[in-house]
Order: C-alpha cells, then sequence, then structure tokens
DNA sequence: CACAATACCTCGGTATCCGAGGTATCGGCG
DNA sequence: CGCCGATACCTCGGATACCGAGGTATTGTG
C-alpha cells in the first residue's frame, strides 16, 4: 500500500469497525473478512490492527465481549454498547463535517498562485 | 478536541499542507494561521505538530526550502516541488475515492441487526 | 522598558497501525 | 492415523503521527 493511501485512512478503522459492529455481534476474525467484502476491498486490516483495536474498544467501554461456543470453536463476540452506539453516531457527524468542509478547502484542481500577503 | 475528531483527522494534515502550500510558497508560521483561516479553524496544527511535518516532507523531497528575510525577519519559505505536486495530486484521488466509497459503505442511519453468516 | 507577537526549533509521550511471529483446534485428504 | 490448511486467538517490536510543553531570539507596541 502506498503513502497516501496510508495517510488517509488513519483514523477511519475505528469507524469502520464500529459500522460493521451496528450490523450485530462479531467475532474479530470474521470481522476483519466481513470488512474487507463490504468495503470491496478497499480497508483490509491486519490482525496485529485488529486485534488490539478491539481490545482499545473495549477498554473504552464501546464494545462489550461474550464468549460464544459456535461449531466447536471458542469466539470472542464483540457488540456495541450505548456507549459505542453514541461515539459512532458522533463519528458519523464528524465524518460529515469533515467530508463538505474539505469539499470547500480543498482545490479541486491547479489553478493560479495569488500573491501571499506580505 | 474530542476523541472521534481527532481520530478522523489523523493523516488529513498533510493533504491539508500540501493543498496550501500549492496557493504558492509559505512559511511555517504564517502557514499555520492561513490553513487556521482557510479551514474556517476546523484545522489548527500545533507548532510541534506543523515544523516536524515540513521537516519531513522536505526530507521526502514533497517540498523545497528557501530563506528569506522579509520585514527585518528570517523565514523560511517552503514551496512545492514537482515530485510534490504528483504526490498532491495522488493525495485527491485517494480521498475523492476513499469519499465516495464510505458514503456507500456507512450506513447513514441506525437499520436493522440481520443475522450474521454462522 | 516590559510585553505581546513573530519566527524558529526540540524533546518526550501517547496513540495508531503493521508485520512477524506464536499457540491451539478443527476438518478433510491421503 | 498423520499432515496440512483454515479457523481463531494473541503478543511484541518498530515506524510514524501528532501534540503539549518548553526553549531561543527578534520586532513592534504601549
Amino acid at each position: 500500500m502506498n503513502w497516501t493511501t496510508l495517510q488517509l485512512r488513519k483514523g477511519l478503522t475505528t469507524l469502520i469497525v464500529l459500522d460493521a459492529l451496528e450490523e450485530g455481534a462479531w467475532y474479530a476474525y470474521g470481522l476483519r473478512h466481513a470488512i474487507h467484502d463490504r468495503t470491496g476491498g478497499l480497508f483490509s486490516f491486519s490482525e496485529g490492527a485488529l486485534y488490539p483495536l478491539l481490545h482499545t474498544l473495549q477498554a473504552r467501554g464501546l464494545v462489550s465481549v461474550q464468549r460464544r461456543q459456535t461449531r466447536g470453536r471458542d469466539r470472542l463476540y464483540y457488540a456495541l454498547t450505548a456507549k459505542g452506539r453514541t461515539a459512532l453516531a458522533e463519528f458519523r457527524r464528524e465524518w460529515a463535517i469533515l467530508r463538505t468542509a474539505l469539499a470547500q478547502v480543498l482545490r479541486p484542481a491547479p489553478g493560479k498562485h495569488p500573491e501571499n500577503r506580505s
């Protein structure tokens, strides 16, 4: 992955994960593939990124964990808490603000170079 | 600044700075206030963030530096290099991709909770 | 003359993210 | 039955980003 791509995606991981969890509880391993599929491969978190992130979210109280036995496997299911839902809503609001604000700030194409104010 | 806001803005600093520099050469101290004004206060980089960033951009060859004497002050003017212009274009492309992709991925409002695939 | 503003900087700490590695179980194939 | 790939969890170290706090020196203003 190139530098610009990497840069812009920083900070979006949490938003993506919380958004995916709104669908329902997920366990980390499955969530990874779900996000990959949902975003058409645009976001593919490594395990080294996802596991610590989920632990952090849990520590912040945004998700809760529940151990379930599925098909003989021990899975840790993460679900959004009320606090997590609030945070997700706030993320969406902030994203909308950034989206529209940057649309106005960013030059769409290379233009003229006006004078700096001295 | 709250957590969600902080999160989402990560990685956008470089884009904002490069975009501002396209307008013409800037010195760090003035650039800081220019960005604050241009973005309506949405982005206000601290000096501890901006100075190292400009040094990094210079090390990467995206900007060039020129010392100028203005009003008795010693200023270091940073200007986009050809490489910097290329990077900026790439940033804009990436941003457009993320923008549109996230619009499709992100649920706009809390919806139903379908079953997980087992 | 004191003080705010201008103009540059560094340093240490926190956080994010990744890649590389480690452990264990399950199912299928030969 | 033994092996291997997929499933499922994890940690650790390194790189990078960003910030706050601090430091220096000059210029303009009251």
